[in-house]
RNA sequence: GCGUGGGUGGCAGAGCGGUCAAUUGCACUAGACUGUAAAUCUAGCGCCUUCGGGCUACGGAGGUUCGAAUCCUCCCCCACGCA
């Protein structure tokens, strides 16, 4: 399923095919996140173009929002109309994003330990949904209440028919004691182990997807550690996902304690990372696949990648900027508009500023895992990494 | 000409004697966003400032009052109605 084509000398960069039931996936790649089966703003025409390989969609979301209608679901694949390969997240970052997150108004990268004098921002806490117990996870929806566990995710998993799930976890934060880490590491590994019997009991799903045991254990790198040793020993996994909520600094560190550890023949996947830097600070450390939300988010937003960093279209200047955003950017963004017509279209509130950032942006993170792949083949990863960061991290 | 209702910061529009440099929205200026309850959120938005505050401001000119965007007088505009 996964065979490693080449590793790095001087890193553990290495460059890989996974082979899934709708392709071959070319590693280090970008996953587009898609949470309700659709990637914002775009059509499938649009993400076809980006070339992007994969797309992950959400298990929490979709059973929310799709209800029953699951049960004559008929895939993820043919709903999106999308050929290529699909991940599922198993609904473990809402344990997290609607609980501790929303509460403390903090995300997936959190400053929380601020420096004196820094400007945190933060979005305004809201109400904890959440309500874990050792069985699974009660998530608050307008009056009622809902239940997933592992079990659960799995069978939802298997409806939506990807050709990779993750198991169900708990993701925490990294402001909880070393006690709790432990506490909720210990539970997702039985979590793990219940989503991986629960997958193999269906002999027909299991046979076409593969499951990703999922990694925590928080910014604590023995509990990284033992979380790693605890599902490397599970043969059955087909590949790992690394979780978790982190500070930036901390980050490397955490994913190369744990690739040290898992078996080098499965791949690994960095979940909800990926920033350009941290894609570098991941491949370098031994990660397959990358998905995040900020390429698209940010486009929506009005924030564009460069090579000279991110610029905000918004950005007055750009107002009379006649230039395209990258003069050398082969997207249909850029082939087809001036930064001008984009903050036009962000200052019009129109629909297709969001759709051409995100295609750009798309575009660009592809490439740059293009670019990785080729300079791992070419023994110059590092090269590379310092190329592009050197002009990208100016701003 | 008569009657009525109005003229408030770039625009719309609150306020109707003190807590008003003036609610709010838009616009504008920046910033943030990392397994998406985010096409969202945060901050700033008269001038000056040693960040305590100071100055000029609610059509114009006077006046009442300790105090006026708010009350009175005159003037100038605008909208609608009647001639």
């Amino acid at each position: 399923m996964f065979q490693v084509i080449k590793s790095a000398d001087d890193s553990r960069a290495r460059l890989g095919l996974l082979k899934i039931g709708h392709g071959v996936v070319e590693t280090p790649a970008y996953v587009v996140v898609g949470t309700h089966a659709a990637v914002r703003t775009l059509a499938p025409a649009d993400l076809v173009a980006t070339k992007i390989q994969v797309v992950i969609a959400n298990t929490y979301h979709l059973w929310r929002t799709l209800g029953d209608e699951l049960d004559r679901f008929e895939g993820l694949h043919k709903k999106m109309d999308w050929p290529g390969p699909i991940m599922t997240d198993s609904g473990g970052f809402q344990v997290f994003s609607l609980g501790f997150a929303r509460e403390h108004g903090v995300g997936k990268i959190a400053n929380i330990f601020p420096a004196e004098g820094d400007r945190v921002m933060r979005m305004s806490p809201a109400a904890n949904l959440v309500r874990i117990t050792d069985e699974g996870v009660y998530f608050r929806d307008g009056g009622e209440e809902l239940f997933l566990d592992a079990e659960k995710s799995i069978r939802i998993q298997e409806r939506l028919g990807a050709d990779i799930v993750l198991a169900f976890d708990e993701c925490t934060s990294p402001t909880v004691s070393y006690e709790y880490q432990k506490e909720a590491l210990d539970r997702t590994h039985r979590w793990a182990q219940r989503s991986l019997e629960a997958h193999l009991k269906n002999k027909e799903s299991s046979s076409k997807q593969g499951l990703f045991g999922i990694v925590q254990g928080g910014q604590y790198e023995d509990l990284r550690q033992e979380s790693a040793k605890f599902l490397a020993e599970m043969d059955d996994l087909a590949g790992f996902g690394i979780g978790g909520s982190f500070s930036k600094n901390d980050l490397g560190q955490a994913i190369k304690v744990v690739t040290e550890i898992l078996p080098e023949n499965k791949p690994r996947h960095l979940l909800g990372i990926g920033e350009p830097e941290d894609i570098f600070l991941g491949v370098e450390a031994g990660m397959d696949t990358f998905d995040c939300v900020a390429p698209t988010r940010i486009a929506r937003n009005g924030t564009l990648y460069t090579k000279a960093g991110k610029i905000n279209i918004l950005n007055n200047k750009f107002k009379t900027d006649f230039t395209k955003v990258e003069t050398d950017c082969t997207c249909y963004t850029c082939s087809n508009y001036t930064a001008a017509y984009l903050a036009h279209l962000f200052r019009s509130h129109e629909m297709l500023g969001a759709t051409l950032a995100s295609v750009h942006n798309l575009h660009f993170l592809v490439s740059l895992v293009d670019n990785i792949r080729q300079s791992i083949l070419d023994d110059n990863f590092e090269g590379y990494k310092k190329e592009f960061l050197g002009l990208y991290l100016t701003k």
